[in-house]
DNA sequence: GTAGGGTTAG
């Protein structure tokens, strides 16, 4: 019975297998010859080899075999380490197989233990050993790989590949290279782990002057060389040798460094060329219903190509593709549901979402950042809670929509929510709930989150860099000052910024210019925020002339245009130290129109120096920028009441009543005149 | 047992 349930699994097999892998064929045959010791020769040979380990009864060395291979891919050691100690009788293959399996976890000490035990090794065994030596991290192996090299009895091409590979890996091309001029015999595996082990190691020319001189080359050869090239940043030269070199081997493969390209293209932007590959995609030969040609796009060519339009937001282009598919599976639907979000359009993406068969968790989760980042966080939040399985990023896009909606309220319950449930916060977690922090000054949620950071294994720089706005903001000068120092040589403009912005605002100018100054002499090239900390600080301590040179460093060694921020710190300065006319004439100059902040710095400078009449046209404007607000009437009123000018005085309260200005509380002069 | 191969969420 057994024996004709296996029958008709090999009549079975070959239709579906060989069409992908030749080897197949292989194993087919192999099977045959042990299962059934009927008929011609080869198969009593192939039935003789099974009975010398057995002795009478005819074991099932080939399931035995095939049930340890079994184990050892699903991972499943343990089992198939049972298996192979209860064996009654084994072969090279069942020994191979269990090495196969300590050599694919890395565990070479047992995998040694069973290969110094072996009764017999074959090439595969050898082979095997190295492989795992040479792929191990770290390259501390490959010199006992090397060893078991030199001691094998014979070595076949394999050998010599999975040695030549290791030497790549470990970035020692010059023995790799040596290695391949001593081998006896080359295939195209052999030139191709040469060509990527250049590539590898950045070495872009030897690698396309290898290639120039291979022998032969197949589709993994074309696969090779453009991935390698698009890694070291050479796509337009992938391009260009891969059109020139057609497909090597005409199998299907080469779409696969088709789909490379048309990433390669799609992931920088350039979507028309990205097309023109995704056009040129061949045809195969053989035919499909009807006779006519069949595409060898797959779907992942599909998607790489909608991808490409999503990246540069042309959903139009993209929905069009994804409307001609026959075919899509859950990156289809979710590339083009991610491109919908991108472009804020939830309508649409509700639509798909609405429509998909099986959304996953990454569907649920562009969904829920989508309706986070346009405001709708009852969506968002109502998605979340009904969505089959969460995750990390799902949490954290519903915190990190309340934090740019400034509701703090629902991202702090939502986080100490997520803490109840055990889920772990990551930088992006804990750098939205930083983002809270600052924002309500709240410093013992900071601190809180300080606590969470030190427990993480890797703190990025943003993180710290949130860390340190967030105490700087919080009036924690010192701890922020702390965190910086923490920082290192990895600290970047970022860095720089929050710190001279701290001290900027804390009204230490002297520590602000000073770090500006120290992080000059390190070339790091300043913003535009970090002259908004520095001007500032200039206006504090009433540095004059620094803050003007500071303000045309900035437009002339930098080239970064002064925002209207700028302008403001300019004015005070100039205004502060008396010179009001000046202040005024930059204003008039200035090329965008000034905002509150600019005429706020006017009329402050005019109070301090006793200037009412530009004090009257500064306080205008700003009349007409906030209508509402009482803060430029009070000041003109006491100005002029200050100057004992009462007529102009109680215009300006007659004004404010006339435009019914609600009196604000600490202003209350204006109620008692007298 | 050796070479290459793409795409989605914060």
């Amino acid at each position: 019975m057994r024996i004709c349930w296996r029958k008709l699994c090999i009549l079975r097999r070959p239709t579906f297998l060989l069409r992908r892998q030749p080897q197949c064929r292989l194993n087919v045959l192999h099977f045959a010859t042990r299962q059934f010791p009927t008929g011609d020769s080869r198969q009593a040979r192939g039935f003789a080899t099974a009975r010398e380990c057995t002795g009478s009864r005819t074991p099932d060395l080939f399931a035995l075999n095939k049930q340890i291979s079994h184990l050892v891919r699903a991972g499943r050691l343990g089992e198939a380490r049972a298996v192979f100690d209860t064996a009654g009788c084994r072969n090279t293959v069942t020994w191979n197989a269990m090495i196969t399996g300590y050599v694919k976890r890395g565990e070479m000490a047992r995998a040694r233990e069973l290969f110094d035990g072996m009764p017999e090794r074959d090439v595969t065994s050898w082979n095997l050993m190295i492989s795992g030596y040479v792929s191990c991290r770290g390259s501390g192996f490959i010199e006992e790989g090397r060893e078991l090299f030199e001691q094998m009895p014979e070595r076949d091409c394999v050998s010599w590949n999975t040695m030549i590979s290791g030497y790549a890996k470990a970035g020692r091309m010059d023995e790799a290279l040596w290695l391949f001029k001593c081998m006896p015999e080359r295939n195209v595996v052999s030139w191709n782990t040469m060509v990527t082990g250049f590539l590898r190691n950045g070495d872009v020319e030897r690698a396309v002057e290898f290639f120039k001189e291979m022998p032969e080359r197949d589709s993994a050869s074309l696969s090779g060389l453009v991935s390698g090239l698009i890694h070291n940043n050479k796509l337009d030269e992938a391009a260009k040798i891969f059109l020139e070199h057609g497909n090597p081997d005409g199998g299907e493969d080469i779409v696969s460094a088709y789909n490379t390209l048309i990433a390669g293209y799609g992931q920088r932007g350039r979507v028309e060329e990205a097309r023109y590959l995704f056009d040129l995609i061949p045809f195969s030969n053989d035919r499909g219903k009807g006779g006519a040609q069949k595409f060898v796009r797959n779907l992942v060519s599909w998607n790489t190509m909608i991808m490409s339009y999503v990246k540069v937001g042309n959903t139009i282009a993209a929905r069009e593709l994804f409307g001609q598919m026959t075919e899509r599976d859950t990156f289809s639907w979710n590339t083009m549901i991610s491109g919908y979000v991108h472009m804020s359009n939830m309508k649409e993406a509700s639509k798909l979402f609405q429509d998909m068969p099986n959304p996953d968790t990454f569907t649920w989760n562009s969904m829920i950042s989508g309706y986070a980042e346009t405001g709708n966080l009852e969506f968002a939040r109502d998605l979340f809670e009904k969505m089959p399985r969460k995750n990390l990023v799902s949490w954290n896009s519903v915190i990190a929509g309340y934090e740019k909606n400034e509701d703090y309220k629902g991202a702090v319950g939502l986080f100490s929510q997520m803490l109840t449930n055990g889920e772990k916060p990551d930088r992006h977690t804990l750098s939205s709930i930083l983002a809270i922090a600052t924002g309500l000054v709240d410093l013992s949620l900071g601190l809180q989150i300080h606590q969470l950071v030190t427990k993480m294994v890797n703190p990025d720089v943003p993180i710290k860099n949130s860390l340190i706005t967030m105490y700087s903001r919080c009036g924690a000068i010192v701890e922020a000052q702390t965190i910086f120092d923490e920082v290192k040589l990895q600290k970047n403009v970022i860095t720089w910024n929050a710190m001279i912005g701290g001290y900027a605002s804390h009204g230490f100018a002297a520590e602000a210019l000073e770090l500006f100054e120290m992080m000059k002499r390190l070339e790091v090239t300043p913003t535009y925020i970090t002259f908004i900390s520095v001007l500032s600080a200039c206006a504090h301590v009433g540095l004059v002339e620094e803050g003007r040179r500071h303000f045309l460093s900035m437009v002339k060694e930098y080239g970064i245009e002064p925002t209207v921020e700028h302008f403001a710190s300019l004015v005070d300065i100039v205004g502060r130290h008396g010179q009001l006319n000046e202040a005024f004439d930059i204003i008039k100059d200035m090329p965008m129109k000034p905002d509150k902040a600019v005429w706020g710095a006017l009329l402050g400078a005019c109070r301090m120096h006793d200037n009412v009449e530009l004090a009257r046209v500064a306080a205008e404007a700003l009349m007409q920028l906030e209508p509402e607000s009482s803060a430029p009437y009070v000041l003109l009123y006491n100005m002029y009441a200050d100057a004992g000018r009462w007529d102009e005085a109680n215009e300006v309260r007659m004004m404010m009543e006339r435009n019914a200005i609600k009196k604000l509380k600490g202003y209350s002069r204006v109620d008692s005149p007298q």
